[in-house]
RNA sequence: GCGGUUGUAGCUCAGUUGGUUAGAGCGCAGGUUUGUGGCACCUGAGGUCGGAGGUUCGAGACCCCCCAACCGUACCA
């Protein structure tokens, strides 16, 4: 107490884990994209629907919070009745809620699309958040892979619209059906086998992190990281595992070459759904009957991919590869995922595969867990906030610059000249100029200037009590005096100079601002398009263009 | 969860074998300048040295425990 008084703990300001606060620019790059992506949905007649953030928790699925580990993986709290409420982590989920909750009052082929943040708790990654946003597009009620097809082909419209170019990415389609066929054929079907089945296909997952060697140790008997951590793998003998292999691993003997009973002799090149041929015959030839759900799952492709070449959508568009997984709960037959093929750099300049913005699939199962009834459905998600990231390494985002206000200076405080401040304000307003009148301490002057200097004003105006007398107003370009003050030294000169400044009547003020601001654009579309050939320059094999 | 790295001002960091009152740059505020941005100069605010315990005459530094962040890995319906 006698001691030096203690100063009350500061607060410290700081940003929850895994959460990110948006910038004006970052904000104007999601609106920018949103209308975009939303444009193309409603072109393929989806029609929009919201749903609020939170859920009771049942409805979203079978994770109640426990005792052991409260809000493994969501964000949970009791409302007031007791009843568990989470945020959602997908659109899907909250989607197959609202449609059984009023099942009666919508008309099945529901089309439809939604955007929003989803939450998980998780631990975040670089470029992982624990609040995202994702763009849905569904069709509840359609049963035929038509359905599933047309998502795909929409996946493809959305990203060309978005200005990736047709080569730059790819929708890769697969079948889980195919998977549990193939799982089967190898001994791994029953639910006593469940656990090493999804250890399989989590380690089928990570191709595209650890490459087909990883994976084979993910497969087998385990693999360890660069810390020195070791993950334990499935546990499959080699035969099993060259089989798994062999769907994502392209080899370059053909068929009619492969000897029966010597899996590594057979090709399965990805791309196309023939050539599951080859896997079918090899289980027969191991004595292993080749299930119906495989045939089933190979069937839907097949279907798939002419319904994709009908249309038009050839493999530098769609393509069917048997390595993707996806959704290990609730998807039940075509899954499909958007990926990115160009090189990303990161913040730190370091070129990062950047691999899947978007996917989905079939989920026949998950509106008629509320319903007496089946009730299928499919759609597809958008990661917006990673192909945010992607598309601003492309150039394609927050290319249409927003210009700051112009700034109307305070020189007087009394009634009289505020009031003319004020009208001067709202005269460029109503001609469609970005305004603002100074709102801080107006008797610094130096301030408002400064304060115009760091926002990026274009252009300030100044009235003060001699203009105010002559009805005239000065105008001062805010670039261009800046372009000059590096021709000035000292420190009066530049003030006596008033640079970039000239005098025109109240009458002429609107007209003049708008001829310095074209003025002030014209600049800048210059300055843009020597950035452009320097840039196109710079980009070595990006030669088909296809807009 | 497991493994590794790191914690000093708002930010980036220095701080010697343990030694007086913990520093710099940037940023911020004020001034030189009550009618002019940049540059320059002057002044100032801002620190539980991540936290607790221990060793010591003495700890920002050494020891132990805890916490947090970052990276990798696992989990991710």
């Amino acid at each position: 107490m006698n001691d030096k008084q203690k100063k009350p703990q500061k607060l410290k300001a700081r940003l929850p884990r895994g959460f990110v606060d948006r910038s004006a620019a970052d904000i104007r790059a999601v609106n920018e994209m949103t209308a975009k992506i939303r444009e193309v949905y409603e072109h393929y007649g989806f029609d929009p629907v919201e749903t609020p953030l939170f859920e009771y928790t049942d409805a979203l699925g079978k994770f109640l919070p426990d005792a052991d580990r409260p809000n493994e993986g969501v964000f949970s709290l009791q409302d007031d009745d007791e009843q568990w409420m989470s945020l959602r982590y997908d659109l899907t989920a909250p989607l197959a809620r609202h449609v059984a909750e009023n099942f009666n009052e919508i008309q099945l082929p529901y089309r439809t699309y939604r955007a929003g943040y989803v939450f998980r708790n998780e631990k975040p990654g670089p470029g992982r958040f624990r609040q995202f946003m994702q763009f849905d597009a569904d069709t509840v009620g359609a049963p035929g892979v038509q359905a599933d097809a047309e998502m795909c082909m929409m996946m493809a419209d959305t990203l060309e619209a978005l200005g990736i170019k047709r080569g730059d990415y790819v929708i890769r389609v697969n079948n889980r059906k195919v998977l549990d066929g193939v799982l089967e054929a190898i001994g791994l079907g029953g639910d006593d086998k469940a656990a090493q089945r999804l250890n399989v296909l989590r380690a089928i997952d990570k191709l595209d992190k650890f490459g087909p060697e990883g994976v084979a140790l993910l497969l087998g008997p385990g693999r360890k990281d660069e810390s020195g951590d070791f993950t334990k793998g499935a546990g499959l003998n080699e035969e099993q595992i060259a089989i798994i292999t062999m769907m994502f691993k392209p080899t370059v003997i053909s068929w009619s070459q492969a000897v029966p009973g010597d899996i590594a002799t057979i090709d399965v090149e990805m791309g196309e759904p023939w050539r599951f041929a080859p896997l079918k015959a090899q289980f027969i030839a191991m004595g292993a009957e080749a299930s119906s759900t495989f045939n089933e799952g190979g069937d839907e492709l097949n279907t798939m991919s002419a319904l994709f070449s009908a249309a038009g959508y050839g493999p530098d568009r769609i393509k069917i590869d048997p390595s993707v997984v996806r959704g290990l709960e609730y998807y039940t037959g075509p899954v499909y995922e958007a990926e990115l093929l160009f090189d990303v750099t990161n913040e730190k300049g370091e070129k990062v595969v950047f691999g899947s913005v978007g996917g989905g699939g079939r989920y026949d199962g998950l509106v008629s867990r509320f319903m007496g009834q089946p009730v299928p459905a499919t759609g597809f998600s958008i990661g917006v906030s990673r192909l945010m990231t992607a598309l601003k390494n492309l150039g394609k985002l927050g290319q249409s610059e927003v210009i700051e206000p112009v700034l109307v200076t305070v020189m007087d405080g009394d009634v009289e000249a505020m009031g003319r401040y004020q009208r001067i304000t709202q005269e460029l307003r109503q001609a469609g100029i970005r305004a603002e009148m100074y709102q801080g301490n107006w008797k610094k002057f130096g301030n408002q200037l400064k304060y115009a200097d760091r926002r990026g004003c274009p252009v300030a105006i100044i009235q003060g009590g001699d203009e105010r007398a002559d009805g005239v107003v000065q105008i001062k370009d805010l670039i261009e005096g800046k372009r000059l003050s590096g021709e000035i030294e000292d420190n009066a000169s530049w003030r006596e100079a008033r640079v970039a400044q000239e005098t025109v009547e109240e009458a002429d003020l609107v007209a003049k601002v708008k001829e310095i601001l074209a003025a002030q654009a014209e600049d800048r579309r210059r300055g843009a398009d020597d950035y452009y050939e320097e840039y196109d320059r710079n980009q070595v094999g990006s030669t088909n263009d296809h807009e």
